[in-house]
DNA sequence: ACCTGAACACCGTTCAAGT
DNA sequence: ACCTGAACACCGTTCAAGT
């Protein structure tokens, strides 16, 4: 498949996407780098998940031996850290610069937050086992300009930023994981109908077969802001 | 060290606690099972985390062969998700039958879900990723239940559960992975206070350094309720 | 029904060496 | 300064075989 990538080309679109994508070739290996090696994991990691990044997988897509990896990296961890970080910076919100509105700030902060994650979905379960690089910090950070600007008690804000870090987490990591395998879910309805009358409640309300994570994740998150509101 | 054990012993308290813990020893090996399997495996995750279950460490602290596990139980996988479901049962709440409490039901029921998955730190990061065990479900009807007799809209229950569930799986894995290195936790500070200008208000709140993880989550807890409270 | 050892196709990382 | 291959001490699991 790959050896046939250049076989059949007549058309000026092909010609750009080759422009557009004349890497990956057998020999015009650019020299490797950090940055090279972190993007390059990410792609790895985005594919095949987190049992998928290996060290000789890593050095076979760059084109390189195992061990040069180990000139520009420490170890299989550093490599985890640094594409956790690259994949999570923050732009901040659209348009309005210094807006009244603290609670619209934080929701699309943490909504971009949850969305970021989820276009990398080894991502969020990673996130709480790794140091807090740069970008979680900064994140961090505008979460507790915008609470404290919302007239949050000081005694209060670290609760509430740990609060919200929490639901984000979990919604995250919980939505990330579900997605992962449609049959597993498939089992655990059907498992759950089967048991109907030990579970009747959640059989009833369909709690297992809730698809709308984004208007759930987006309700569950104006519930808690509403909680933490100074009354 | 450990071979010193067995060497200065003289008093009653010592033939005590010889007497508690004569397991381990060579030849008394009692037959393979399920429930051995699943209650070693627990051990050895209690003792090393999860990258310190392996299927051979396994089999050595059963004193068997490493092939032989493969009989009871299907693969690796299998085990982990024996392991989480045994560590995960509920009493339920301690004296009050039919309280018309269901707050403190609610609070009980959640505290004990996280108290029983902090006694095992592997188990919550695991949770999300594994299939939903009979325990869990259990857990999933009675916050069903009691949030139902709360007079929460039935458009809104799963959405309440789910966040509770978010709220409880996010402060659990974060708790438990902050805890495994207190290096960490130092070299995050140490990192923020030598950058304090570029994140001076989580610096000024000291939101690394609050060690109340107890306290927190209980007042957190209290704030999503207030927010999910029917009104 | 239950247990086993040898073998396969992998891992991450150390080391001593190359340019 | 940067890259490499061989080697070490591990993995999970298949298979064919034992009792």
């Amino acid at each position: 498949m790959a050896a046939k990538r250049s076989g059949a080309r007549s058309k000026r679109s092909q010609r750009i996407s080759e422009l557009l994508q004349p890497v990956q070739e057998p020999h015009s290996e650019p020299p490797l780098s950090r940055e090279r090696i972190v993007a390059t994991a990410v792609e790895l990691l985005d594919a095949q998940g987190v049992d998928g990044l290996t060290m000789r997988r890593l050095a076979d897509r760059l084109g390189s031996g195992v061990m040069s990896l180990y000139w520009h990296v420490d170890n299989k961890e550093d490599v985890f850290d640094l594409a956790l970080d690259s994949v999570l910076e923050y732009r901040g919100p659209p348009q309005i610069v210094e807006s009244q509105d603290w609670r619209g700030e934080v929701v699309h902060m943490l909504e971009d937050w949850r969305a970021s994650m989820l276009r990398h979905p080894w991502s969020a379960s990673l996130l709480p086992r790794r140091a807090l690089g740069p970008n979680i910090l900064g994140r961090l950070e505008l979460l507790s300009k915008s609470l404290s600007r919302a007239g949050i008690a000081d005694a209060d804000v670290n609760v509430a930023i740990w609060s919200l870090w929490n639901y984000v987490m979990g919604a995250t990591i919980t939505r990330a994981s579900f997605d992962r395998s449609d049959d597993d879910r498939a089992a655990a309805q059907q498992r759950l109908t089967r048991l109907s009358e030990r579970y009747p409640t959640i059989e009833r309300t369909r709690l297992l077969l809730d698809n709308d994570w984004d208007g759930a994740f987006r309700k569950g998150l104006g519930f808690l802001l509403d909680g933490l509101s100074p009354r």
